[in-house]
DNA sequence: CTAACGTATCAGTGGATAATGATATGACAT
DNA sequence: ATGTCATATCATTATCCACTGATACGTTAG
């Protein structure tokens, strides 16, 4: 074993498994609607539930999950609660896959491993 | 509902499923591991087997899930088959990842919605 | 031809998780 | 105080998917 593979391997024991968990958190259909959703704007849940079609308990539980990760910030306004992308950067990782996805190379459908 | 809106949706409706799983193929601690192996270098499946510490056929199974993608390719020589990175920037992909999750915001363990 | 090796496929299994309906919590208005 | 609205939580269910062991396929060596 080469030094470079001691090296990915001490990098990759610490690093893969918060990795695997945000591009997990950025997995889903509905989640990536939900951060679809804030790309523009900040936004109620209502009007993310109405945006996206999906069922309320369903987003209040997803919303939890990318809050819980650091992806989504939000903040009180009375009874209404008003979520927004945590950093931009998350836009840009978004913007990124969808480049790699217009590549010809790139072409997740293929994939039976998993139905998605 | 907005113009704005409409176009978000619009173009939702056709990138979100793809995205999606673009993301959830890098979702996996063994898929990101694989991929982690090829960073620096092509590699047989035996080397990655080795590197990784995965079963082999598991290994196979990523694989062809991967090449399915087209997140990595392939080339035959002998009886070893040699795989390596499709693009450089699933590279980038990853690596913006960890960037993103070196910030103090971004806390994924925090996330009960999934065990990862 | 046959043995040995590298890789791929297959069926079975356990564990994880997204969605739903019911319900709880909290805030505002009257 | 009470009703209404916005959001969050909970339990259930059904589905999905990663891993394993056995095995098949293909290639090289003897």
């Amino acid at each position: 074993m080469t030094l470079q593979n001691i090296q990915d391997d001490l990098s990759a024991a610490d690093t893969l498994e918060p990795r695997a968990k945000l591009f997990r958190g950025l997995g889903d259909p509905s989640r990536l609607a939900i951060l679809d959703a804030l790309l523009s704007d900040e936004r109620s849940v209502q009007e993310i539930v109405t945006q996206t079609g999906l069922g309320q308990p369903n987003v209040s539980n997803h919303l939890r999950c990318l809050l819980d990760c650091g992806l989504v910030s939000r903040r009180n306004e009375g009874r209404f609660v008003r979520y927004r992308l945590a950093d931009r950067r998350i836009a840009d990782l978004i913007r990124d896959a969808d480049q790699l996805l217009a590549s010809t190379a790139v072409g997740v459908d293929a994939c039976r491993s998993y139905t998605g």
